[in-house]
DNA sequence: GCGGCGAATGTTATATTATAACATATCCAT
DNA sequence: ATGGATATGTTATAATATAACATTCGCCGC
């Protein structure tokens, strides 16, 4: 779904926005935040809690074995700040490609390369907006997830 | 979100529509997808596979104790047929309200009272399709959960 | 009825995902 | 430098889910 050229510009571009969002709101950019979230976006795809643990782990020796917990706080970390999404239908995060003009979005998966894409669409926020209004409900948090294949995977392989 | 004046009727239903579905489809409603379906249906709120385990635990002691495997294979089953929804956002199962005609649906969640109001809307769907055929993208599954707070709830209680 | 096949369940163990609770370190303002 | 807030370290465990293999059940043809 991506054919970015050079995937480590798409990480400092990351880490640059992340940087500048955290000082524009005071909040710190550490060490370990930085690190999980360059391995957030290793690639374009969801990454698991206990990957990024593990490459954590062997990654550099100076730091002591990161346990679970610091992990987790350094998603709910970027999570919050709107940093990285998580996506729930396969436990996995994934890092928000445009945190600054991030509003309702939804994922495009390809089970078959892993990829996910980050649409905003205003159509469907309208829609659910409608129908939140419809049932008297008071929307705070959207999910949603489609899975299924990328024109990519699809012309790659018959299917 | 609902107000059902018999939550019994609510459980019978479905374990009459299940029976009616599996009997046509040459499934077999066996007694445990029989037990786990009516535990599901407990509420009209998503329940934990954990609490159905627990549940199934004290409800019959002619039945060694159940171990999750057993509890999973039964959601499995049923989740498969389009009698349960997973609430991925939640871990959690539900009921389908009308696995008969259920198309893409999805689900208004009170994070207040836990009910969940399982919604077909055309336009969501509409706007679903046209997004990922523009995407070039084949869906297979939409997750679509919104969480918030119904107006029951938002009645009740300042908020 | 009996044998056999496939589906369902039982059983044991373990994998995976996530958090509680408390100790320690770091940052930063005064 | 001191204190309070924030972040991280540490230990333990909770919560969710599945792998792998054994046994039983239901059904079909004989
Ligand atoms: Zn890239
Ligand atoms: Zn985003
Ligand atoms: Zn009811
Ligand atoms: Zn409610």
């Amino acid at each position: 779904m991506y054919n970015c050229t050079s995937h480590k510009d798409c990480i400092a571009d990351a880490l640059h926005q992340a940087e500048e969002i955290c000082a524009a709101r005071h909040l710190r950019f550490t060490e370990i935040r930085r690190k999980v979230l360059e391995l957030v976006w290793q690639n374009h795809g969801p990454v698991k809690a206990y990957d990024i643990l593990d490459r954590l782990d062997g990654l550099d020796h100076r730091i002591a074995a990161i346990k679970p917990p610091t992990v987790y706080r350094a998603l709910d970390f970027l999570t919050e700040n709107g940093l990285v999404h998580k996506i729930n239908s396969l436990n996995a995060f994934v890092g928000c490609s445009h945190p600054l003009r991030h509003k309702e979005c939804y994922f495009l998966i390809c089970s078959d390369c892993g990829e996910a894409k980050e649409c905003c669409n205003p159509d469907i926020i309208e829609a659910i907006s409608k129908t939140s209004q419809r049932n008297e409900f008071q929307a705070e948090h959207v999910t949603l997830e489609i899975t299924g294949e990328c024109s990519d995977c699809r012309g790659s392989a018959a299917s």
